[in-house]
DNA sequence: TCCTTAATTGTGATCGCTCCCAATTTGACT
DNA sequence: AGTCAAATTGGGAGCGATCACAATTAAGGA
């Protein structure tokens, strides 16, 4: 095993015949340099295979180039050991790390509880051992007003995912309601009027804005508001197949669903066949989260695609703009898209 | 904003009424502490909510308390951009930051290219800026000698997933052959003949020893074995359901299909559909990755469930356990699982 | 041509921690 | 009690970069 000593800048400045700090200003693109000295630094830089070592590069400055990305541990943990995976995880990695390598920074991801103590705590301490240059804030947290005082008064930038009334805080959402409004008019237009909404849960504010822009198209169309074509599934492929049943067996009986998630579109399907219905046919199902698995479904789910990916990477976009000392807050609305399969059809 | 200034060990120290290196000793469980010191300065750090500093620790010492996982970047690109996601991404994240959290260090998810010129090149630069604490190679650059020659020259440690060879690394891999043969003496013992392998692709590692597992098992059995009962399709819909649909056609026709990935599977099952039969009644399929989406299809996939979060886990552990002074080197199997569902069934 | 100002380069000091080694205390055993 | 070794503490150097500022060189104008 050979010895191999670091490449460290000086190496770099001995060879360019320069100074540490000169070789410093080429790799941070500094101002002042002769370009013919930069050259030579360049050259020097690459021919010896320098990278700068970021711990002393965040020792000495103030960035650390990592952007931290922060999770709900407990419904991230139970998706994955119940085998449901984490499609969301997937896309945010997707997004942030692509966007993150372009910069030159690096995405790290972790999980935090639920309840703020625990969270508080544990943001502390990854925040305090990785000096984050910015943290993203996806939901529940991202609505966790405790979290983002604690980030605001140590001056860490973060974005809210999801959100969209932050004040000194990047937020990055889509548009639920209007998705919701889009869903719902084109079930409308197909025919559809007994249009039933099972929501994931209470205390999940996407729904709350997708139930708004719902009971806008029906109320656009001239349709009535029932309360018992609203329901609650907890996301769970059970619990929603419960509600489902009971729906279909009332009379009369919704001819279409939005669900708040695929597993529950999945129960919608499963269900409606166990009465003999089968989509698109004789019910349509729109799910709002579009994960791999529904272009496998039978038939193939109609659903709207988060643009997490999207989210995420312009939250990192903007977070790392921020490090830089750039502008960078605001409120972004990444557009979504309602992805029409075979799940819907005309009323029957 | 309030301006506070971090607190550091020395903050500590004072508070605790001894030297730096004292706390240093107790945050690193280090012996040489008397308990009575030992416990005052734990209470000045749990009072003080003192966390070390990464990057600085990482300048002093040796360990920087960091993982790198490695994945082939154009796969993992082509899926995400295809909506396919990459369930194997979020089991990685699952298995190794749940450990990696448990011992305090902190998982890093990075993209190389296939090709080893540039990935030797983007690991040097990953490799230098970050300097983990230890390297996990997934297939295919698990295989890639120069990748693992370049990290044995720094004397870096790493691990490398599905790969049994290994000298001074850690291995951590699946019984790939014992799982194809299983599988292939369960669909024997349903009666089933003629029995189709659809390979991933040509280059790839593990569809060899499933393919060896496979034929001992219909060897054991005593059937003939018959090259064209055995196809490469590319993990792809498509390609897979073209082939499939050519063996249909073939007579006599296989009965069963054992697929390298779902995608395929889904490909069997509705190319089937499209000949008329459905599974399990006319033939039975097998899948070799258990995505989520499987337990939704119709009928949910008999599959073989990769250990990927428990081979990340593993890996993590004895890679820190390295990075510890510890014993680590070696070759560990990790359990697969073979979960029947709904797509395998007697032969015709 | 000389002087002022701007553009370029270089020089410690410093970030927060762990390393190595010396100083001190404690304990065990003559 | 006295000695020697072991256990416990502390002190200073240094990791590899950036920062603030000083020193140098080049450019522009009278």
């Amino acid at each position: 095993m050979t010895k191999r000593a670091d490449i460290t800048i000086d190496d770099v400045a001995e060879a360019a015949g320069v100074s540490r700090q000169t070789v410093s200003r080429v790799i941070n693109r500094g101002p002042h340099v002769k370009p013919l000295v930069r050259d030579r630094v360049q050259k020097a830089i690459d021919s010896l295979g320098y990278v700068p070592n970021l711990s002393a590069r965040r020792m000495a400055g103030s960035r650390s180039y990592l952007i931290l990305a922060i999770n709900d541990r407990k419904r991230t943990i139970e998706n994955w050991a119940a085998g449901r995976g984490n499609d969301w995880v997937d896309q945010m990695l997707f997004g942030g790390m692509t966007e993150c390598e372009r910069q030159g920074y690096h995405l790290l991801f972790e999980l935090i509880d639920t309840e703020t103590e625990p969270a508080l705590r544990q943001l502390a301490n990854v925040s305090g051992a990785l000096r984050p240059d910015g943290v993203i804030l996806t939901p529940p947290h991202s609505d966790n007003e405790a979290l983002c005082a604690w980030l605001t008064e140590r001056s860490i930038p973060f974005a809210r995912i999801g959100h969209r009334v932050g004040s000194h805080s990047v937020d990055v959402f889509m548009d639920e309601a209007g998705a919701a409004h889009e869903a719902t008019r084109g079930l409308i237009a197909l025919g559809h009027s007994r249009i039933a909404y099972i929501a994931g849960a209470p205390n999940y504010g996407a729904s709350a804005q997708r139930i708004s822009g719902y009971e806008q198209a029906l109320r656009e169309a001239g349709a009535t508001l029932e309360t018992s074509m609203v329901a609650t599934g907890g996301f769970s492929f059970q619990a929603a197949a419960d509600i489902i049943d009971g729906m279909l067996k009332s009379s009369p009986a919704p001819s279409a669903f939005i669900c708040d998630n695929d597993e529950m579109a999945f129960a919608a399907l499963h269900v409606a066949a166990s009465h003999g219905f089968s989509a698109p046919q004789d019910l349509s199902v729109i799910s709002f989260e579009d994960t791999p698995g529904v272009r496998f479904s039978v038939p193939p789910l109609t659903a709207v695609r988060q643009p997490t990916a999207a989210m995420i990477a312009r939250a990192c976009e903007r977070l790392i703009a921020i490090s830089r000392g750039e502008e960078g807050w605001g409120a972004f609305q990444i557009p979504y898209e309602l992805i029409m399969r075979d799940s819907t059809g005309p009323a029957p």
